[in-house]
DNA sequence: AAGTGGTCTAGACCACCTT
DNA sequence: AGGTGGTCTAGACCACTTG
């Protein structure tokens, strides 16, 4: 006879995911521990707990200590979405990437602005219109806004040489970030930056980013039309 | 003297999210080895190994064997989004959820639900056209496609009792998904089933699922104006 | 060829949560 | 109060990838 092999921890997910799958583990059902799935199965509590976590970040399973691990009841669909820096997401396209800054504008963060952080009080920031463009085509519109006493240096920055969007990214790393995504109509101040007709329907990306408890930056960023916002993988 | 704690493997990562963060570790540059980290910090290199997952995960770091561990030279926003089935999602909202079936059309795939299945022959399909309603108000438009070698039983279900959407999300897991969002204007058709104007912006998203290889359904989903997308946490 | 991350085992203890 | 998942250690071997 022969040895059998050594399970991996994705053989393991596989075996319970196929399950899963099948209903053999109906939705709401509680799995066996652990443990008994390692003796099952023949392999140690730690490959288990590693492929179990695994099912825990895909969203098809629900761990909780004592409580043991359930299926989702409800089923949800979890994406995945990444959001590089405007210049690479251009250039990985194949394009020829520029940015042409609009205006800045010094002032106390108005209530919207205020709520996108969840601040009480107004904050002096500075705002910053800029367009990103491809091709020499206008690819996305920035309304952001930089929060002065998290990041002074702002101030010194050359919009010419450098946008806020990538100054940003290599300059101030955050810890936390909230994105949401709508569609809006183009108003006619929008049209005519993006280059489009008033009432074009165009995906809006809403980014605020904090270092821990502190406020960097919120940026409302409008797409040109036919702009598709994809899944990893 | 007292003992020192022991690091969590959380520890860990707070502490090399913070080098990261704070350009000790600076953009594009490569990290010591785990086992150098974990001598360094006074725990196990599975330790490390736990911490640096997590930052991976989150878009922080690139590892690879014996190439070693590098700070992303061009840094990403991930971000992670949770639908849910459009029942739990209206009700989560306190709101009363309904449904009404609009159509439904049995047909061989023309080329754009084709193509997003990577489909090279049209397959026998069922369309579905249902709104979903909060409060008895539209909130959205679904437009289905469910291949039906893979799910012939789609067609004995009675779209009175249960939405297309939520039987196949009871009866039929998938194993890929791949989402795609994007804003559209609302055309004669859209706007009268969800009861706004011709022109109006909305979010689509459009989700196609799999099972291995298998195709089992594509929907494009028109959400009522207002509608957002938020990011997880 | 060799270095680095990836994984597995075996055992122990901890922490959270339900009962 | 006790059961379950979460984590840590220590050591070994493996697999990928680069030089």
């Amino acid at each position: 006879m022969t040895a059998a092999p050594r399970l991996s921890w994705t053989d393991v997910r596989n075996v319970i995911r196929a399950r899963i799958v099948a209903r053999d583990y109906a939705l709401g059902a509680r799995l066996p521990r652990d443990e008994d799935i390692a003796q099952e199965l023949g392999c140690t509590r730690t490959t288990v707990h590693r492929a179990m976590q695994d099912l825990a970040a895909a969203g098809l399973i629900d761990r909780k200590r004592k409580g043991g691990t359930h299926v989702l009841a409800d089923p949800i669909t979890r994406a995945t979405i990444d959001i590089p820096v405007t210049r690479s997401e251009v250039e990985a396209l194949g394009r020829a990437y520029a940015h042409r800054m609009i205006s800045t504008h010094r002032a106390p963060s108005p209530a919207p602005i205020m709520a996108r952080f969840g601040a009480a009080q107004p904050r002096e920031m500075l705002q910053i219109t800029a367009l990103h463009l491809a091709d020499a085509r206008p690819y996305m519109l920035e309304d952001r806004w930089v929060d002065l006493a998290t990041c002074p240096e702002i101030m010194t920055v050359d919009f010419a040489q450098i946008s806020a969007n990538e100054w940003l990214v290599r300059h101030k790393p955050y810890t936390r970030v909230e994105m949401r995504f709508f569609a809006i109509n183009a108003d006619a101040g929008i049209a005519a930056q993006l280059g489009c007709n008033v009432g074009q329907a165009l995906l809006t990306l809403e980014r605020t980013t904090w270092l821990e408890a502190a406020p960097i930056t919120t940026v409302q960023a409008t797409a040109a039309p036919g702009y598709v916002l994809a899944s990893k993988s």
